[in-house]
DNA sequence: TCGGAATGATTACATCTGTAGTCATAAGGG
DNA sequence: CCCTTATGACTACAGATGTAATCATTCCGA
């Protein structure tokens, strides 16, 4: 799967949110903070199409575009790249990490530990 | 902190583990695979110094070359990102995220569980 | 029916990144 | 003392990215 940008996936947040859209849909959808053109959203959208991780659809002389590939499966991905180059590919030492960098709320620590409690049954 | 591009943190890998060093010795210790000439680790640290994540020295007419940030804190940084990017900032997500696919060995789980025990006393 | 608006395609351009090459210079070996 | 060599500085260049503008075309409303 094709590396996704960060400002291209904004426009991929937009589009697991719900699909399909229209090129000018998504535009209004995208968060107002980024301050983006029109046109700077259907360059998002071409090259998203182009690397693949768009469908589009044709409805008249517009697209819908949709995802083609699972939120889940790029956070995964991603997910698994920080692992790999920060914690030497093992999950043990991030969550060591984020426990001693304040990251856990005793309401984390709870849930966390009921994840894996259900994890081993 | 300005961002480290995946190229240059091969760099900062080097110095975190050792350092000073020299252009040179840095060049020596990067991993083979990336295939890199004496040039291109040069440009990396240029590119590291304006960054401000190193420092230099002068040692005669050469540079020895030295962290200006702590891996924590760079490990720490990354991690938040993907935390806020992915998981709208909370961790347990995240860990939910690890257990369903299936990141976590056993050894994992207990020593995850231990490392939450010691954060609660 | 006709003209303006909307749409995808194409082009633009600055910055960042990967990956060097070149150049002036200074230091050390003979 | 001079020449080779190592060093940092500067330059190069293609591809990715952020951020659009322009252009040809087509559809819809008046």
């Amino acid at each position: 799967m094709e590396r996704i940008a960060e400002g291209e996936l904004a426009v991929m947040e937009v589009l697991w949110e719900e699909s399909p859209l229209t090129a000018a849909e998504v535009a209004e959808r995208v968060p107002a903070e980024r301050g983006w053109s029109l046109a700077t959203v259907k360059t998002m959208l071409s090259r998203l199409l182009a690397k693949g991780v768009l469908d589009h659809q044709e409805a008249g002389r517009r697209y819908l575009y949709r995802p083609a590939i699972r939120r889940e499966d790029y956070v995964a991905e991603e997910s698994g790249r920080l692992i790999d180059r920060m914690f030497g590919g093992r999950v043990t030492p991030l969550v060591a990490h984020l426990a001693e960098h304040d990251r856990l709320t005793p309401a984390d620590i709870e849930e966390i530990e009921k994840i894996l409690r259900e994890l081993k049954s």
